[in-house]
RNA sequence: GUGGGUGUAGCUCAGAUGGUAGAGCACCGGGUUGUGGCCCCGGCGGUCGAGGGUUCAAGUCCCUUCACUCACCCCA
């Protein structure tokens, strides 16, 4: 048997119902908050990840699908989509028609990782990114979108993490800081934390290894090194987030892994999921424009991590699957040659409507009728036929009444419609 | 890439010391004339992850391998 890929899976029809859920929700909040839909493609030129994620990266180095063409270009199945969404708005000058977007794009993304819960080689991000606006509101505004599709979907239990990695002003002198810090503690340090050392020393607040944690108990903060204009906009971020009553965590370990980073960084964290509790992670990338080769304008974005999403509300799939209106039971070749007719009457009116063709027991179809959870059943046979009326059967209330053939149609939309209705 | 755990029916799992593969759920059918859920009865369904070895005999013991899973790492 051919199986799946390691790391890749398949969503089976349990669970779509959710993941559209999840998706829509979110797609109507984002439109609500001005943004308009991006589709770009997965395979991207490696050169464009190398260059926006940072080239000494693990996703970079280690992680990414790479492979040659038949040209012999190197491309690169995409392990995250800002650099996609970045290339897209310098490459059909969207800055030119005005230097503020915001847009949003859904889709998978390919990382070669070890898989766990909640990790998979293949998995799914909806992606949200603002360009041209230096404005600490545009931060907060996209941190407040985040949190009210978590409280849409009523998650709880969410934590929201804050940070400023600063620009290109202040970081450097807290990362010298760091380094000088860092140089007389070598025994205390990982062997990991030591190759970091070097690289990059930001991504040793995120180790876990408790002899590093204790070390870095007492390192300098990049938030004391913050500059003037650094300061104001974290300040400004923080007092939206205040005014708006979202809480939040000052986390000055949130450093995150791509190198674009500047200045405000965030992660919506769900304790429930285990290792992998990032759902949602972004931030501002003030000069990502400008190294691709576009002009100076500045970014914010984050992106939902969906597989990790709908982890969470695996519990709450239950009320989302659809349920037949109508099950048409048909019992005998006549009676079934009509009710397939009918069948597609139904749902050419929008009714849900479903039928068996095995020509069974009416007990059997009666049955299947209940485990697909139709509200109503038709019945047809010999009998109906010839007195040219069919029985419909409300499942609920067990109610049977007889429906004149000719008019059927008609009247049997007719009931469903105000039924449903009329219980809402 | 490194560790730990687990692979028996579609699903969840039993099968001490080696002796002809089981249950529950699900699925299909039946329980007198054409009416679902509950209940009762019956049926379908497994090369016990794969390959090799030990043995008269292996789901069970040994070796190899693969897959899944959790954690490290990294991150959505």
């Amino acid at each position: 048997m051919i199986k799946l890929v390691r790391g890749f899976k398949d969503i089976l029809p349990a669970d779509t119902a959710l993941w559209q859920y999840v998706e829509t929700t979110l797609r109507e909040l984002l439109e609500d908050f001005g943004f308009a839909e991006l589709r770009i493609p997965i395979l991207e030129q490696t050169e464009l990840f190398a260059r926006s994620i940072g080239a000494n990266t693990d996703i970079v180095e280690k992680e990414m699908y790479t492979f040659a063409d038949r040209k012999g270009d190197s491309l690169t199945l995409r392990p995250e989509a800002t650099a996609s969404v970045v290339r897209a708005y310098i490459q059909h000058k969207l800055y030119a028609k005005d230097p503020v977007w915001k847009l949003y794009t859904i889709g998978p993304m390919f990382r070669r990782e070890r898989p766990q819960k909640g990790r998979y080689r293949q998995f799914y991000q909806i992606n949200a990114e603002v360009f041209g606006l230096h404005d600490p509101r545009a931060d907060a505004e996209l941190i407040l979108l985040l949190m009210t599709f978590m409280r849409r979907l009523e998650l709880s239990g969410i934590v929201l993490h804050i940070n400023s990695l600063g620009c290109p002003e202040c970081r450097p002198r807290f990362k010298e800081s760091l380094k000088s810090f860092l140089a007389d503690r070598s025994e205390q340090l990982c062997s990991d934390c030591l190759g970091r050392r070097d690289k990059n020393p930001l991504r040793i607040f995120d180790c876990k290894v408790p002899s590093c944690k204790e070390s870095m108990q007492d390192a300098p903060s990049i938030l004391d090194y913050l500059c003037h204009a650094c300061q104001n906009h974290f300040f400004t971020v923080k007092e939206i987030l205040d005014r708006f009553n979202i809480p939040y965590e000052i986390n000055h370990s949130l450093v995150r892994g791509l190198d674009y980073y500047t200045r405000t960084t965030f992660e919506a964290l769900a304790g429930a999921l285990g290792a992998q509790d990032a759902v949602a992670g972004g931030g501002r990338y003030d000069g990502l424009v400008k190294a691709l080769g576009g002009p100076d304008q500045p970014g914010v974005g984050f992106a939902v991590g969906v597989d990790r999403l709908t982890e969470l509300l695996a519990g709450r799939a239950q009320g989302l699957e659809k349920r037949p209106d109508i099950f048409i039971a048909a019992i005998g070749e006549r009676a079934q040659d009509i009710a397939f007719q009918w069948v597609q009457d139904f749902r050419l009116q929008g009714v849900r409507a479903e039928i068996d063709f095995e020509n069974r027991s009416l007990k059997s179809q009666m049955r299947r009728a209940d485990k697909f959870g139709a509200s109503y059943v038709l019945i047809a046979g010999d009998r109906e036929l010839d007195s040219k009326a069919a029985v419909l059967r409300n499942m609920t209330t067990k109610e049977q009444k007889e429906i004149p053939i000719q008019d059927l149609i008609g009247l049997v939309v007719n009931t469903i419609k105000t039924s449903i209705t009329g219980s809402e």
